[in-house]
DNA sequence: CACGGGATCGTCT
DNA sequence: GACGATCCCGTGT
């Protein structure tokens, strides 16, 4: 089932990350529906964390969304072609969200392959935050939707923890500007997936 | 397998 | 007007 509000509002966005490892990301257009476990996730906080978008709770029409209760989601841009997607946590007002990079398929494969324009089942179909959004069929226009809301076209389900002696903690990717930051170990993955990214 | 570059555009200064 | 929380493909070893 989807969790309820105050999971998501959960304001230690670290153990959240680790926490969301194991759990099912899903869409579900019309009767289209696709389907993944999350193997990999990286935490950031606005509060002082250089590397976040919101860091020391900046606000710009992009950031506004980081700052909503947790459980919307934060859908932006990168690199002009990569639609990165977040799960924003912590009580509405303080900006932290989790980036999804990585999932492993469970549901939906032949669509997935199909909006990724791939024939074969291989890890490149979903190891990546852009191609992950992209096989979920993920995009900008999904922006602050709740996935506390039943109705919601992207959900996620709760499923057992992911025990700590599975989980590898290491640095974030492509955050070469945050200074200080950029060596705190806020990426998680589930040790020895086939599926996580780089 | 390591690397280097091009794609492509919303966002912020 | 510059730059990214990326990906893919080409080249060379």
């Amino acid at each position: 089932m989807r969790p309820d509000r105050s999971f998501f509002e959960n304001n230690d966005v670290v153990s959240l990350a680790k926490r969301l490892l194991g759990c099912t990301l899903f869409t579900k257009f019309g009767e289209t529906i696709t389907a993944g476990r999350i193997v990999e996730t990286e935490a950031y906080r606005g509060r002082d964390d250089k590397a976040c978008h919101a860091f020391n709770y900046k606000r710009t029409k992009r950031t506004e969304t980081m700052f909503l209760a947790g459980g919307h989601t934060y859908v932006y841009l990168c690199y002009g072609i990569h639609h990165l997607f977040n799960i924003v946590t912590s009580k509405e007002g303080e900006p932290d969200a989790v980036l999804i990079r990585s999932i492993e398929p469970l549901e939906g494969i032949e669509e997935m392959m199909k909006r990724r324009k791939i024939n074969s089942l291989k890890p490149q179909l979903t190891a990546g935050p852009g191609v992950l959004s992209k096989a979920l069929g993920l995009s900008i226009k999904m922006n602050a939707i709740d996935l506390t809301d039943a109705s919601s076209p992207i959900g996620l389900i709760l499923n057992d923890p992911v025990p700590d002696s599975s989980i590898l903690a290491g640095p974030r990717i492509g955050i070469d500007y945050a200074g200080d930051c950029v060596d705190w170990p806020w990426r998680f993955c589930i040790k020895n997936n086939d599926y996580l990214s780089r």
